[in-house]
DNA sequence: TGCGACGTTGACTACGTAGTCAACCGTCAG
DNA sequence: CTGACGGTTGACTACGTAGTCAACGTCGCA
């Protein structure tokens, strides 16, 4: 069972009639050999299926090529997308990827998962999802590059200037979910309704964070109060749950769900009981999950380019990890707003004044 | 930068006076070191901020504590089941997670993501996805462990005996989705359907085919030749654009389709065609997505139990690393339909005999 | 023809840990 | 009182690779 390491390169150079230190010269593509001496040994290599030993290479070489990554989740269609993103940008750069999830939502877990990570000798650390935490006493070894998805400080958005995180040096990238859940709650207002409703994420994620202050920011702006916030934890069955208790309130118009799939969750309440959406009472995701497009009602969300935050996270951590840090540290990519068919004008907005429609 | 590893336990030795084998005994819990020493070494880790380095670990102990997982995505519904199952299966045994996903459909790709794996030193492969080929002509290093989900054959399932895999030593654990693509057909012929269409996954999966396999069985057993199959990609687009092809046939009235996402595209296809789901078109999906219960037409779908299936199967490849293999290397765990109200009789069965309601 | 420069090759060694084995200690039975 | 024994500790070494540096050979130029 599992020796599966035998052949090392000492085998490799007696086959070939060489030295072992040649061997690794040509294993790992250096100058200054010989095109016959490389052939001979690379039929060597062929011939006994050698494979360079990875933890003696890490030994020697004093680093491994080997980027930790914590997500909360693998499921959540947001951590899904970063982790997808981020094993996309990884491959080909000589990187591996080593992934621990977290079990719960507190800083010990977190911890948890990145202790796990840092035992393997990781050369660069992803946090899916910092927590959003007041202190975040994370124990991280000095001089590990960090990256992060979204500041664990709900950002104050749109002002690419830095918030100082807790680590100087650490990469914070993202999409702009304050301004996209801003943009969100902005069209409902302009289509004519009082106020809106949230329902947030789970609590404790910085993902959740966020979108409440795009939610307040664009209330604020407006002169509106903001309604009490109701939490989900991201499920349909949440938003259902949350959107059945809100529609006991007089008045509820409409509703901008932390995520698509809450808002799935919230149409389905809104419908059963007897009202319509758009038409009773509109709803907006954020996510844009592929099914959005494509549900009953299509959903008007908010959509973020994991693709290119990823690509360009991954980019810069590996600068760090290899000595070139990049002279900005942090960046937010706008998301954007994509107007479907399940927000519209409130029931009574015909008979106010037209309302001034508006595009993100 | 990343210069992460400098203490070793020759300095925790020289703080705490003993030797660097006291300390690895203590770093290792061994028995035969007086608690003194233990409590002093104890206290010379913490003081040096020691962390053992795991490629040292890994060369003279000649194993790894790391399972490869390929995986062909980590946004869709099941391999990220797949994945956060292993991922939850895996903590605590000891075992660190590497993930390589697929980037493209082929053998060729699969077999990238296997070699990247192996060059990590792995100590067991999962294989999340097994492609459906006729002779897997897979490179896997000799006595590696591998786990895989699902047969790359598409089984004959409910026999839960064995048909040959490529490796006599191969672990191949799933749910029964034969079976439950089958019950899924069969309660809609039950409903009174003349026959049901399929809207297969991607082509090459070993997903797909099972399914394919239990839908074809369930028609074959009513005594009903298949219709021409369909292929999406998993994508409520593609179930959507299948569907809107199918609905040009005349007399469409059950649709199977291999995913949730799929169905909730076809689902849409439908309603866009001015009918109804279910009183002019019945539709099944596969999975039963989180979201699946709460669309405005709930859908009946099909589920597995991916908790059970991994934490058994990780228990399995766990066992079989460390020289304990099991007395059973595959096993089929029951999917589950589950009825809700996106299937109800064709338009017309009213007017023909009753049909025979039936659960699975 | 001679000399220096440069390309090629290999011997030696370090990396940090765990396995092996011997030395040492105290205790207990004879 | 002495020898044996078991529990404790450490010296030595191997694991497989890459870095360092010296030796060697060849080529080009003076």
């Amino acid at each position: 069972m599992g020796a599966t390491q035998r052949v090392a390169m000492t085998d490799v150079a007696r086959r070939a009639g060489v030295s072992q230190k040649t061997v690794s010269r040509v294993v790992n593509g250096e100058p200054h050999v010989t095109e016959a001496i490389r052939a001979k040994v690379q039929a060597a290599i062929e011939e006994l299926g050698f494979r360079p030993n990875a933890a003696a290479r890490a030994l020697v070489t004093r680093r491994n090529q080997r980027i930790g990554m914590v997500t909360p989740s693998t499921s959540l269609y947001g951590p899904a997308q970063i982790l997808e993103g981020v094993d996309s940008a990884l491959r080909g750069s000589g990187y591996h990827l080593s992934v621990a999830r977290t079990r719960g939502n507190g800083v010990a877990d977190l911890q948890a998962a990145i202790d796990e990570l840092v035992a393997q000798d990781i050369a660069g650390l992803v946090l899916s999802e910092p927590i959003d935490l007041g202190q975040p006493q994370l124990r991280i070894p000095h001089g590990l590059p960090v990256l992060s998805f979204g500041s664990p400080k709900a950002g104050s958005s749109t002002s690419s200037t830095t918030e100082a995180s807790a680590r100087p040096d650490e990469l914070v990238l993202g999409a702009d979910e304050t301004a996209g859940a801003r943009s969100a709650v902005e069209h409902l207002l302009a289509l004519g309704h009082h106020t809106v409703h949230h329902l947030g994420g789970t609590e404790g994620w910085s993902a959740t964070a966020r979108r409440i202050a795009g939610w307040r920011a664009a209330l604020s702006d407006a002169g509106v109060e903001a309604p009490p916030l109701m939490h989900g934890d991201w499920t349909p069955r949440s938003g259902y749950e949350a959107a059945v208790d809100l529609l006991r309130r007089a008045g509820v118009t409409a509703i901008f769900a932390a995520n698509d799939h809450m808002a799935i969750g919230a149409i389905r309440a809104v419908e059963q009981a007897g009202l319509r959406v758009p038409e009773d009472v509109s709803i907006a995701g954020f996510d844009d999950a592929p099914e959005a497009e494509f549900l009953s009602t299509p959903l008007t969300t908010v959509r973020q380019d994991f693709a290119e935050v990823t690509r360009l996270a991954v980019h810069r951590l590996v600068g760090t990890i290899e000595g070139r840090p990049p002279a900005e540290r942090h960046r937010l990519i706008p998301a954007q707003l994509i107007v479907r068919e399940s927000t519209a004008p409130p029931p009574s907005a015909t008979h106010r004044a037209s309302p001034p429609e508006r595009q993100a």
